[in-house]
RNA sequence: GUGGACGUAGCUCAGCUGGUAGAGCUCCGGGUUGUGGUCCCGGCGGUCGUGGGUUCGAGCCCCAUCGUCCACCCCA
């Protein structure tokens, strides 16, 4: 508890009884992005903080409050990445990957944002991380959505929303965004404080205000769904007769905005009720002009990202989170000859039965302790070695979950290949 | 950044109007010279988050600080 060994604030250790969860969800994902067509690719978690001033937004709140910034030795300011798609486009760009070429690609790992933390929000948090980049969609916009759908579908989660809207072009929004300031201006005596201050930099943030008292003068205020240009409009129809062929649930949701200044069109949000007010397990969106705004061609993309944090927390919450890391064997070593045989002896096992995980029993204890521990490892079967046996080249194989045979002597030369036969036979 | 609740053993918690810290689980040993999952007995384990203050005396009261949780905010 002393203050000096506490981890920093907002960073949480994953330990080992939480991380069979984490592998389940990386191992899913994983696999459903090869079946796609994606590749993995990896970053620096470093970039120059103009990076993700100029993508997200010079006056958002991730870039105004929220970024670990610092200068380095050099006297550059660098900055440890906040979300994933501004490194992404980056190392496309200067990979030259957007030449004439398109990209699908995905990445996992940690984010920073120095926010106060709470359930579902730390500083260090991890997103896995989608962009197809160079397809103007709606398809693509089609391939990402279901691609999430499937990835619950696999991990058997329930309960989840698929929040729907179309942000228009930059054009259009401007026209819209001018109409809502109009609204909201000839409203202004029932705003909150927070939504004055939006008013000027980010007004379609105040759609979002989870204040009761503004629900009235929100539920009346333009909706961006009928300002959308003709384009904008036509993708986002397309976009929503498709998901409905493909079997997709949504609801359009003309409210739903997003906090970082890049997305065009398409935008989408998987929320939860089961989390509390960090409602949001994954969500994404069109970024159609970020690439030129950095300085490149004009390349359409999307993309979307999810936080492990929180998929972990439901797959706890609805039980999905089985730990399946037990041995399947695990050998008591009973005295000192059995002691000198039983590592070697493990080691033979796991060349004769490569598929078995083999645990030795290390440190001692008495005999009664190491069953006891063989028996909480959740081993099927424990390998029982005594100095008796270590002299005469025998194990005693005994069935620790039932239904197995009877307590038995195998010898050392036998025991890989029967405990393989045995074990791999009857999976658990 | 704002508001609120809470920090006692590795874990979950009890602790009276302030009187000098307990239980269950876990772990170790024994009951059964070598047979677990049930049971019984014993043991290990705490500067009561930290630092100050009040008091004859503080786990309990006061202040500060760190952390956790909840809401706002933000967003994955």
């Amino acid at each position: 508890m002393s203050e000096t060994l506490q981890a920093v604030r907002g960073m949480n250790d994953v330990l080992p009884d939480q991380a069979a969860a984490w592998q389940l969800l990386e191992r899913a994902a994983r696999e459903i992005f090869a079946q796609y067509g994606y590749r993995e690719i990896r970053l620096p978690l470093l970039e120059r903080t103009e990076l993700f001033k100029r993508s997200i937004g010079e006056f958002t709140d991730i870039v105004e409050k929220e970024m670990y910034t610092f200068r380095d030795r050099g006297d550059d300011s660098l900055t440890l990445r906040p979300e994933a798609t501004a490194g992404i486009v980056r190392a496309c760009m200067s990979n030259g990957l957007l030449h004439n070429q398109r990209q699908k690609v995905w990445l996992m790992g940690p984010m920073f944002r120095y926010e106060r933390p709470q359930k579902g929000r730390y500083r260090q948090f991890h997103q896995i991380d989608v962009e197809a980049l160079g397809f103007p969609g709606p398809d693509v916009d089609v391939e990402l959505i279901l691609m999430t759908a499937r990835l619950w579908r696999v991990l058997g989660l329930r309960g989840l929303r698929l929040h729907l809207n179309s942000l228009g072009t930059p054009a259009s929004r401007v026209v819209y965004r001018a109409k809502l300031v109009e609204y909201f201006r000839a409203h202004a005596a029932v705003l909150d404080a927070d939504s004055m201050r939006r008013l000027d930099g980010n007004p379609l943030r105040i759609l979002d205000s989870k204040n009761p008292a503004l629900a009235a003068v929100i539920a009346g205020a333009p909706l961006i769904t009928d300002h959308l240009d003709a384009e904008s409009a036509a993708h986002f129809a397309t976009l929503c007769s498709q998901l409905t062929g493909a079997g997709i649930d949504f609801v359009v949701n003309p409210r739903l905005v997003r906090g970082l200044d890049y997305y065009s069109r398409t935008v989408f949000e998987w929320v939860t009720t089961d989390l509390g007010s960090q409602d949001a397990v994954c969500s994404g969106g069109r970024y159609d002009g970020l690439v030129e705004q950095l300085g490149g061609e004009a390349v359409p993309a999307i993309g979307w990202a999810l936080g492990e944090e929180r998929i972990v927390e439901l797959l706890r919450l609805q039980g999905l989170a089985r730990d399946e890391g037990g041995p399947d064997v695990y050998l008591v070593l009973a005295g000192p000859a059995a002691e000198a045989v039983g590592l070697g002896l493990a080691e033979r096992i796991r060349d004769g039965a490569p598929g078995l995980r083999v645990e030795t029993n290390c440190g001692g204890g008495s005999f009664k302790s190491q069953l006891k521990r063989a028996d909480k490892s959740g081993a099927r079967v424990a390998v029982i070695i005594g100095d008796d046996e270590a002299s005469r080249g025998v194990a005693a194989v005994k069935a620790l979950r039932g239904r197995e045979a009877a307590q038995r002597e195998v010898s050392f030369d036998e025991l890989a290949a029967e405990l393989g036969r045995e074990l791999q036979a009857q999976p658990a």
